[in-house]
DNA sequence: GAAGCGTTATACTAT
DNA sequence: ATAACGCTTC
């Protein structure tokens, strides 16, 4: 990182543009953040409301990051941008305006409970077994669609081989979940941007209002916006002025809607607007660099990206080839150790991983080893089933249109099944309000005093999170210590929620905060600024950095992933990812691989599948081979199998 | 008919 | 770890 607010002549120029929309290509390593935070700090400086800034990250610890970093270097008022990602500023906004919007008591769902809500559309709609897309399946093809302002209906004919009845079929079904949700209160994701935008495009009297609200919008990772988030900046640019930053070989969420395209045609989408170019590298070494390029230049497209370091060359990356994934992580552990008693910070190591639960392993040998770690990204703490259990009391208590919540709770309690709770929940919607509902299901049951209780208790305590949290644990308590074995290591997490819940002044604002900010155990139990090593996922590495990273997993099946392959839009986006994992590294780089997959040893000759390092020069890195008796690390890579791709789930 | 239990299959990325 | 499924019990 370079010195703190210290630009270079084409940061400088970005950051003091005036009057302009500006969009900064900037490649990896570049100062992007840096130059982020000069151009908040310039405009502030020049004597711009901070209230009037916007500024959009791709996720909440991004923007937490930010304001920090704004902090140390302009003071309090960096307190004053609104900052977080398109669905925080969003929400937040329709909260704020929650009558105009028609969101008054509303529930935001996590793709789980979207999930959920579809299965019992999915189970409602068809008569006997069909073939036909699973609820998740459902729940991605109409995200996508969403996401990118396509009809359903174009999506399937363009996306999938289903025939024309079977595509009905399923526009029908995306109806009746459309409908659905709208009689629980339901707001998922794609519903905080979907509203959002219309809102915008055809109430003319809002959008007013929504334009006159900031005089900047600054856009950090533009390269992973999708068009319906563009719908968002498009609705707002003017008179505010964009100020946007992205790289288009490390756009990684085309399953999201987003297309690495989409920052090359932003002359044509805001006529005018300027295009900057950051290409000096501060970040890593020059070997590091070699390694990245060479991987963006085997790739079929044309990124034009050749990043130069500013440093030194530094040491050659590191490939070591294992047997298992079990030797891989012990080695890693012990090579932690070995730095952590030379001298280095447990927090100068980053784990990077393709999968969440790649890093199941590791995070194990962690444990034993005694290495304080971070888990960042996939499953979060919330989703357990006991967390969710408590949750969904607290969401049936606060929303008695809450269908998922009630189902969740009834079905806690002996003799009531899913067929019972829905019966019961049929009958509570009649209710005028949510006294009466508990009132109308409480007669339903024998034990319903004893079910309506909870609820009750809970209610109590509306703008008290952390003690309504800890009067519902008490009360599910008998219920939840049969239902589970090993409760006591369940029970732990319980208290954790409590002091999470403390900083919050209302159940809904906790709820709401973690639904769309979904944290790991790990990420809620380490205090801040903890001395830790990163274990992160590369999708949710995005942004950062680190001086020693070390890339798992990184065999044949994983780079490209396996599912991708035959898709030649899919392998490059997985190019890129490991594109953005290798350069997150600042000094040291080491690329471990296994001759496991999917639990079963690989070591059988012939042609190699698509496999990014099949080919890479053994000039680059320094190659070795921690598995005894077979064929050193150059070799081996020859003698990995044929990879064909799995059939594709439809 | 519904609940409840035991067995088996299964895993990408995330707001 | 959990969802899905088949089977048994109420």
């Amino acid at each position: 990182m370079q010195t703190h607010m210290h630009l270079n002549e084409n940061q400088r120029i970005a950051a003091q543009y005036k009057d302009a929309h500006i969009l900064v290509l900037a490649g990896a390593g570049t100062g992007k953040t840096l130059t982020i935070m000069a151009r908040a700090a310039y405009l502030i400086q020049r004597g711009v409301d901070p209230g009037r800034i916007l500024l959009l990250t791709f996720t909440r610890r991004a923007a937490r990051e930010m304001i920090d970093r704004l902090y140390l270097s302009i003071g309090k008022s960096a307190r004053d941008v609104t900052a977080g990602t398109f669905h925080h500023f969003c929400l937040l906004t329709m909260r704020r305006m929650s009558k105009q919007f028609g969101i008054q008591e509303y529930t935001v769902i996590d793709r789980e409970d979207q999930t959920d809500l579809m299965k019992l559309v999915r189970a409602n709609f068809l008569k006997k077994k069909v073939i036909f897309p699973h609820a998740s399946e459902l729940i991605k093809i109409y995200s996508y669609a969403r996401n990118t302002n396509i009809g359903p209906m174009k999506y399937l004919k363009k996306h999938t081989d289903h025939d024309e009845d079977t595509m009905k079929k399923i526009c029908i079904v995306f109806k009746e979940y459309d409908k659905r949700k709208e009689a629980n209160r339901y707001l998922d994701y794609d519903d905080i941007l979907h509203r959002f935008a219309k809102k915008l495009h055809d109430d003319p009297a809002i959008a007013e209002k929504l334009r006159g609200l900031y005089d900047h919008i600054l856009v950090d990772e533009m390269q992973d916006t999708n068009p319906l988030q563009w719908l968002i900046l498009d609705g707002l640019k003017e008179p505010s002025k964009l100020f946007c930053v992205g790289d288009d070989a490390q756009s990684i969420y085309a399953f999201r809607g987003a297309d690495f395209r989409n920052v090359h045609s932003f002359r044509r989408r805001v006529p005018g607007a300027v295009v900057l170019r950051l290409e000096d590298n501060y970040r890593s070494t020059q070997s590091i660099l070699d390694v990245s390029n060479w991987l963006l230049k085997e790739s079929p497209l044309n990124y034009k990206k050749n990043l130069k370091a500013k440093r030194e060359s530094g040491d050659k990356p590191a490939l070591i080839d294992f047997e298992t994934e079990f030797d891989e992580a012990k080695w890693i552990a012990d090579d932690l150790i070995k730095r952590h008693e030379t001298g280095a910070s447990w927090s100068d190591h980053m784990i990077l991983t393709r999968t969440a639960w790649n890093s199941r392993t590791i995070e194990a040998i962690l444990v034993e080893k005694n290495i304080p770690y971070v888990f960042i990204g996939g499953v979060g703490l919330l989703q357990a089933a006991h967390v969710k259990d408590l949750l969904c009391l607290v969401r049936a208590s606060i929303s008695h249109y809450d269908e998922l919540a009630w189902i969740r709770y009834l079905t806690l309690w002996p003799k009531i099944g899913d067929i019972t709770a829905s019966r019961a929940i049929a009958s509570m919607k009649e209710a005028p309000n949510a006294t009466e509902a508990i009132h109308v299901m409480k007669k339903q049951f024998k034990t319903g005093q004893k079910i309506a209780e909870g609820p009750k208790l809970i209610q109590k305590y509306i703008n008290e999170p952390a003690k309504a949290l800890k009067a519902g644990a008490r009360f599910l308590d008998p219920i939840l210590s049969k239902r589970y074995n090993k409760w006591m290591s369940r029970k732990k997490d319980f208290n954790l929620l409590e002091q999470l819940a403390e900083r919050y002044r209302s159940l809904l604002q906790f709820i709401e905060t973690y639904t769309m900010d979904p944290i790991s155990t790990t990420e809620a139990t380490r205090s801040e600024g903890k001395d830790c090593v990163s274990l992160i996922t590369i999708h949710s590495a995005k942004g950062t950095e680190s001086s020693v990273c070390y890339i798992i997993r990184a065999e044949p099946g994983m780079y490209p992933y396996i599912r991708s392959l035959g898709e030649e839009d899919e392998e490059e986006e997985e190019r890129r990812i490991l594109y953005v994992a290798m350069t997150r590294a600042k000094d040291e780089l080491v690329l471990t691989r296994t001759g496991t997959r999917y639990g079963k040893t690989v070591f059988h000759g012939g042609a190699v599948g698509s496999y990014f390092l099949a080919t890479l020069p053994e000039t680059l890195v320094e190659s070795q081979s921690e598995w005894e008796g077979v064929f050193s690390a150059s070799e081996n890579s020859k003698n990995y199998g044929v990879i064909r791709p799995r059939k594709r789930y439809q």
